[in-house]
DNA sequence: CGGCGATTTGATAAATGTCAAATCACGTGG
DNA sequence: CCACGTGATTTGACATTTATCAAATCGCCG
């Protein structure tokens, strides 16, 4: 039986076999969604969480003007909607961008969850706070740099998370974004967006052929999107021990 | 006894006689910093958390052309340097705005946290949601709306976090920030922001005098804000019971 | 072959940044 | 009490970045 977010803790430490068991069972239901399909809209009452097991999806918001900010990516083993374990109603919305399969969980397995096992729980804690990080690294990204720096380190980004779940890809991989999307994770119009991808394509860092994108210059690349490596510098030595 | 962590978490819920002696046991020490005082600085290794315990606060990152985007403010009762629970090294400098102290805490006391006291382990979980949603709030204002909606935005949610603290502040506070801190906030220069400030006092919404500011027109000012109400919306009843 | 969304390109406009200088505010030393 | 020094604020002129609008082209699916 797959596990997904087993599967995405244990990267980060060694599960117990009861704890494997624990996050197993969260995951033991199942609702599909086709490309394009709504998870969750902004504004609704927020009832479950959810785990996705396949596809990938996007959350995002839409502002009063009616322009959209694409908050986040999410790939497989990533938590959805955890703003409901606080919120009543959703602040953002969740869409499928390919077809998809989540996990629905109750909030009251998250309560359960820490009871039984206390390690689980401090240790999503810590996920809270990598997510933070990923979050203020994209914050100073709009805030302090140019068109071009956002558009690489989205290029960085979505790379990684492409490779951490599958280690076969390496600097080609397929992007699955309109220059629409990419504007609107990156703050900027789909227009300056194909603008800058050609900038990039002439600075030689990348290559493009339709929506498949090929790192030429990964050093170079990194270096114009002031990415900042965090995977490596991780210490969960504190966490109590397991049950 | 102040108590400073179970002040901020007794805003959430009820806390029992056991949770908040278990709070206040990790505020026990003290440290204190004159205004400008550097609590942590980014890349240097973090061994602990901080509870603010009076002050204020404020944390940024440097960008490689030396520009700065200020991440986040920090009152009474903010955990701060959480990313020690995941990260060797900070990615963020902290410093005092104010005169400070501050509690640190070993990371092995959340570890220990969480064994005792199930609930506040998935209270930080939920905490943790907060922030994020907050995170998420300013994405989006920088990434999709203008400089004056910025600009109104940090001011009603310095206010508000102040009037938290004292709720005798009404539409009128003192910032305590430099126009150039504003604009490193929101992604903008000192001189814009000099100019987003005579906008919203000449649209009537704010009075200046010094750092003295005064909410002229509150709803006006939350709309050109896009601000987003969220505290009240909250729900907590997941929780699983207290010891 | 037709249609439609996505991409590409050019011309122009708007928002924001940069640079420079004047003024203000306030604490310090004489 | 006053003069000065220093950092903060304010203002103006001009530059740059990015958005907006419009149109052409591309790619793919039915």
């Amino acid at each position: 039986m797959a596990t997904y977010l087993a599967e995405r803790l244990g990267e980060l430490i060694d599960l117990s076999v009861n704890e494997r068991v624990a996050l197993e069972r969260l995951e033991q239901r199942e609702r599909t969604l086709r490309r394009g399909g709504v998870l969750v809209r902004e504004h609704d009452r927020l009832t479950e969480l959810y785990v996705l097991k396949r596809g990938t999806m996007m959350s995002y918001v839409i502002l009063p003007d009616g322009s959209r900010q694409i908050l986040r990516f999410l790939f497989r083993g990533d938590l959805i909607a955890m703003a409901g374990l606080v919120y009543r109603s959703s602040p953002e919305t969740v869409i499928a961008l390919t077809a998809c399969a989540v996990a629905p969980l109750d909030r009251s397995a998250v309560a359960d969850l820490a009871v039984a096992h206390p390690r689980l729980s401090a240790l999503l804690v810590a996920v809270g706070q990598i997510e933070r990080v990923a979050l203020t690294d994209r914050l100073a990204g709009l805030g302090r740099t140019s068109a071009k720096s956002r558009v690489a380190a989205l290029l960085i980004e979505i790379r990684d998370r492409l490779r951490t779940l599958d280690p076969t890809i390496d600097g080609a991989f397929t992007l699955g974004l309109t220059q629409e999307q990419i504007g609107d994770a990156t703050g900027l119009t789909a227009v300056h967006v194909n603008r800058m991808l050609r900038k990039l394509e002439e600075d030689g860092l990348i290559a493009r052929d339709g929506g498949q994108f090929t790192m030429i210059d990964e050093p170079g690349l990194a270096r114009t999107a002031h990415h900042n490596e965090r995977r490596s510098g991780l210490d969960l030595g504190w966490l109590p021990d397991a049950r």
